[in-house]
DNA sequence: TTGTACGCGTTATCAG
DNA sequence: CTGATAACGCGTACAA
């Protein structure tokens, strides 16, 4: 059913038809009741492909993630799908797995599919691909943290304050040795928060002593635990690899021995017995915000660049009377 | 850049410029070399709008979940992605927030954009909504279960056997008292579950005990725990609600007092202090699995519905000995 | 082997 | 106020 069989069957060209459905002026009464019945008594749908082709808007925003699976990413993708819902726009959603140059051919694809706007939660932060990703001509915003020498509206994580805002705290409470239980090498958001530990440390004369994992997995951080000695305090990257620590040192009877604290706060981690530490970065949020954001930016509104607040929540894991 | 512009520069006609792109016979070998030399000197992305409005093939399949935050739905997001992205199709997310008018809007949206294919996971199983998804003309996979009456191919999670399967476990190890704590009412897979448990505890001379939750997350499990008086098992709908409940059973020391079973098997219930005995569904793998139907409904060859497997994992909630 | 011309289903322009 | 008609960028008969 097309434009073309609703203005024969209502007698008019389809032109007409056009103009009702778009609900333009200079269209009589008689003939926009007229069209609107057929419209219904057909069901009529009109093909978006073919709009999107003649007004160069396909309502489209691609969306490109390192990892779906994730319970973070998960609750930004909700977020972001909110927001577009209100504004009738559609999400075109890939997993370019972490690996760059997939997300390289994913954001081509993007391209060709005439997406109106991108949002990007880049793992890679390289001046290579810094540049690769200014260079784009379609509304872009990055999302996560905001690279050296980018030209693009990002919305990004405090990620550098957050790390600070733990290390920090274990040391108020007096710890001298505090772990940190890093992301896998070469991960961006991983190497920022690496970083920030390692400087915080030194210039509280602390030695930096940090783990790799080799992926965000709750058995990652179950196994990088057995490798871990004494120490007093964790932070972990994230709240699963704190978990998955945590299990280990459950098994070992051992939890007693460790403050630990995460990053992510995900919603088991308040339920998690001992309850997990964390920094709260309100994911879904920020999906919404960098929603509003590639909207405005395709409606040629201005935009400016947004740093998301956090929140620590304090629980069990690092007080000693979780102790058994 | 359109074809045209390289036809130009390349100095042949857009349709040899056509005919390298999609690797058509009878080209020369000269005019492809010269062809492909301005290609990739323009950085030429072929416009797939106009492509599918030319071939009626928009590449895109549309995927309707009720709940992209949940863990679950994340998974099979997962693993649908994974599939599509080796057969070239992006995928259309919309989250319908288990309202069907709602769904039925965004099954519209996937009809206007033209999508080849459809994933719909329904948590409505009246009789009217099977009518209308059976009416559907776009090749459609249903996920998640087969209601009544449906004419579409599905791709099932077998609720009914698993839940059986946790009954029974608890009937073996002598329980009489067995409580089901059930997703919200009106869910479909809620009520498959709440059935099957019903039926079984009947046909063992056991009195069902029934609670609702009014949303599925980790604090309505909390809520509902302090509502539950004593019992000798508990079988939660969904692990999130069982490891939402045993905080509450933690923090009131209780814990002991109950074998508890869940059905998901999310990948923190298996860290969690008492880990939890569950049914595990492989989400990932329907994902895949409903991924590939779809593209052979639209490749013409035929497919079968399926049925997925399932295992239980039986952990400390269901064994003393986690008691400390 | 290559090029021309038309059609896909819309919207936009321009007459009438 | 309404109706032809030309784009939009691509594939594909058909012709050369």
């Amino acid at each position: 059913m097309k434009m073309d069989d609703i203005a024969r069957l209502a007698g008019v060209s389809k032109a007409s038809v056009s103009r009702v459905l778009n609900d333009k002026p200079n269209v009589s009464d008689k003939l926009r009741k007229k069209v609107e019945q057929v419209l219904k008594d057909y069901d009529y749908q009109p093909n978006l492909v073919a709009q999107a082709l003649n007004t160069k808007k396909s309502k489209l925003i691609g969306v490109l993630l390192p990892a779906i699976g994730l319970d973070l990413f998960a609750d930004i993708v909700d977020g972001i799908s909110s927001t577009l819902q209100v504004h009738g726009y559609e999400m075109i959603l890939a997993d370019f797995k972490g690996d760059t140059s997939q997300a390289m051919s994913n954001l081509d694809v993007f391209r060709s599919k005439q997406v109106d706007g991108i949002i990007y939660f880049p793992t890679d932060n390289s001046p290579e691909h810094v540049a690769y990703i200014n260079q784009f001509k379609i509304p872009l915003i990055i999302l996560g943290h905001e690279p050296e020498g980018l030209t693009k509206k990002s919305v990004s994580f405090p990620d550098v304050k957050a790390t600070e805002e733990i290390v920090q705290y274990f040391i108020d409470m007096g710890c001298k040795e505090i772990t940190h239980v890093a992301m896998p090498k070469g991960h961006a958001v991983g190497k920022l928060r690496v970083d920030a530990y390692t400087a915080l440390m030194k210039k509280n004369g602390l030695k930096p002593i940090v783990y790799y994992v080799d992926d965000i997995t709750y058995e990652s951080g179950y196994e990088i635990a057995k490798k871990i000695g004494k120490t007093q305090a964790i932070f972990a990257a994230m709240d699963r690899l704190a978990l998955g620590m945590m299990r280990y040192f459950i098994d070992e009877d051992t939890i007693a021995d460790y403050y630990i604290a995460g990053i992510d706060n995900m919603s088991v981690s308040k339920m998690f017995n001992p309850s997990l530490t964390s920094i709260d970065f309100d994911y879904y949020h920020s999906g919404k915000v960098s929603g509003e954001m590639v909207l405005n930016l395709i409606n040629g509104k201005g935009v400016a660049k947004i740093v998301l607040p956090y929140k620590l929540y304090e629980r069990e894991s690092t007080r000693r009377k979780h102790v058994r």
